[in-house]
DNA sequence: AATCAATTCGTAGCTTGCTACGTTTCAGGA
DNA sequence: TCCTGAAACGTAGCAAGCTACGAATTGATT
């Protein structure tokens, strides 16, 4: 009975949320903007909202209202694609390059912060327990397409 | 580059809250609400607010919140206490009763499940990391009056 | 006795997550 | 060509988390 795994796990949640929230706000950045921006400036091609939602397992609405307020602070603009007009491009916007290397360092900081104290055995045997753990719930997170069925 | 700590982390915030949420539904109560239930069935005297807010870590509106919904909804009953009435008391009524099994059976579920493949040991060591990363973080959650302030 | 600080809870307003439903657009088959 | 279905996004409405502020009660200090 004191294995409170999700006690632990909502915690845990909470708290690398909370560094998020605190380190990005002097940029006018909320925790899940960030992320959002951190993953942007990694892409290539300027994203759909579609690939957002499957990277961080949101559903539809609640990436529309982050890439909305994203936008209305100037950090990105939407633009219809002319080739598909379904989807909606991304564009970074230079506020938005602006907060790149500072948000790129915040997310370094938190995650060595997390396992600061972990040998390198460790920090890999962390991680693939909470790999398996995430497997062993079998919930495909947000989107059942899951389009890699394996031919097996 | 490849321990994204965070990431995994809410993803399986997610997921333990879904099997939660579908495993709870049917007797019309959400994932938080649900674990609220959980801890008040397991108290002696009827607790305040505030000890909810302790026990989870979270903030005195999103206790209030959540309690006025209980209450909305039968299973629970608020009073002010006489003896002190800033406080409110928090008394089960028979609907919250009826469910306690079925919470409490449905919290050992996902916490079997998260780790079903794991050894015994493993059981251990993931409990352990989880605890130390969130001493690591070394915030105190929603309450910096952490009364134990060691007279070193 | 009066005042001041601490404790507990309430309310307002926000972000972030969800489901459910609708709209537009595109692609494919009758 | 037309229809049907899938894909991408929008909107409404809710729960749950937060901060910031305020009110009432209690306890301690002067």
């Amino acid at each position: 009975m004191n294995n409170k795994y999700g006690h632990f796990i909502r915690i845990l949640h909470w708290c690398t949320d909370q560094a998020m929230t605190t380190a990005l706000e002097e940029m006018d950045l909320t925790a899940a903007q960030g992320r959002i921006m951190g993953f942007l400036a990694y892409q290539k091609e300027p994203p759909c909202p579609r690939d957002i939602e499957t990277e961080f397992h949101l559903s539809h609405p609640t990436v529309s209202g982050l890439l909305s307020r994203l936008e209305q602070k100037g950090f990105i603009r939407l633009q219809t694609d002319p080739e598909d007009r379904r989807c909606k491009r991304i564009y970074i916007q230079p506020r938005g390059m602006e907060c790149h290397q500072t948000m790129h360092q915040t997310i370094l900081g938190i995650e060595a912060l997390l396992v600061q104290d972990f040998t390198e055995e460790e920090k890999t045997q962390f991680s693939s327990f909470l790999q398996r753990a995430i497997t062993n719930m079998g919930i495909a997170p947000c989107h059942p397409n899951s389009k890699e069925e394996s031919k097996q």
